[in-house]
DNA sequence: TAGATTGTTAATCGATTAACAATC
DNA sequence: TAGATTGTTAATCGATTAACAATC
């Protein structure tokens, strides 16, 4: 007997991410994902319409400002790529630097930032520098035509409209598991 | 003659952070900031008490387990202190790192994490491992007392219910800003 | 056909905003 | 006192959930 094409009903893909049903089935209904009354959402579709809607199939090339100790971290990430992205080059100001290796990517000068840009195909920028150098590199991956920043500077930076940027806060998130802190000691 | 004192109305902080006036003036209610009707917010009492509300006041000791190059750039990071916290141990499992210095921390021995955990009053661990360790150094920072956990490893973990974990998770930031990439194609 | 589950509309809930009496 | 602005209530808005006809 051969297996019988495996689904999953909206209530129970409620259960696993904690959601109402009827919340799951807009938001699939929404993004186009197909359903099928009385039986629920093939697994196997609904994979590939969430791939699909996540972008996830895209391969979106990435460059990182910033050759320190956070640069070099998120370039040996890793695990990026099964989400769709391509660590594709990694910048610094630093002539001691440029031309050192961290991992596959070899560290290139900031200048030559618009020529690689182009070349590669980069779409998404991240800004792993300290906090005084943000606005500059923002304003050489606008110049060059990236349109999606990632800061992980503590500084906030101006962009046109059109540009989105998102800041990585770490103060932020430290910030956030202190309420709990606080609440604990409260009521504890 | 004096300067009066300095003062601002909810008006005037809701263009500064871009919400509703009733907003702004429901928020400082709600955490006790007290305004003075037909003349608004002093500035002085607001920054005491948006920093006491928040926490900033409290110097709440921060312990990072993995000495690599997240770990590394999160030690170096600085900006920590202005809002209250204080990196006062940094813990790997090589013995080859274990011993030497980055910035002002030695990096020590994560079997030494419950004593050290304990003597600085540690509140807030940081995982900055790999994914496959993730779990075990969580554990170690519940047996040892640590309720709030930063989690920067791409790997979900299980905490008892009284324990709070944030994750930072750099691919969905990533997937975050994709989002804007179809969007603009879309319609540009 | 009977049972199950979708897709979607209507009802509910909560969060934001407008309005205004209180009052400096 | 007149003008300004808070603190809070009532009105609005949007998001979540319940309900159910459609239909596999």
């Amino acid at each position: 007997m051969p297996p019988s094409q495996a689904t999953i009903s909206s209530e129970q893909l409620a259960q696993i991410v904690g959601l109402n049903s009827a919340q799951v089935r807009k938001d699939l209904s929404y993004l186009g994902a197909a359903g099928v009354r009385g039986v629920g959402y093939g697994v196997a579709e609904l994979r590939v319409d969430l791939r699909e809607a996540l972008g996830l199939t895209h391969g979106y090339g990435v460059a990182i400002v910033g050759a320190g100790n956070l640069g070099a971290a998120l370039t040996n990430y890793g695990g990026f790529e099964a989400w769709g992205f391509e660590m594709s080059a990694i910048f610094d100001t630093d002539s001691e630097k440029i031309g050192s290796r961290i991992g596959d990517l070899v560290i290139e000068d900031l200048n030559d930032l618009p020529r690689i840009v182009e070349q590669r195909d980069i779409a998404i920028g991240i800004v792993a520098t300290p906090a005084s150098g943000a606005q500059d590199v923002v304003n050489r991956f606008v110049a060059s035509g990236v349109r999606s920043i990632l800061n992980f500077a503590p500084s906030i930076v101006q962009v046109p409209s059109d540009v989105v940027v998102r800041r990585v806060d770490l103060s932020t998130e430290l910030q956030i598991l202190t309420y709990h802190l606080h609440h604990d000691e409260a009521t504890g």
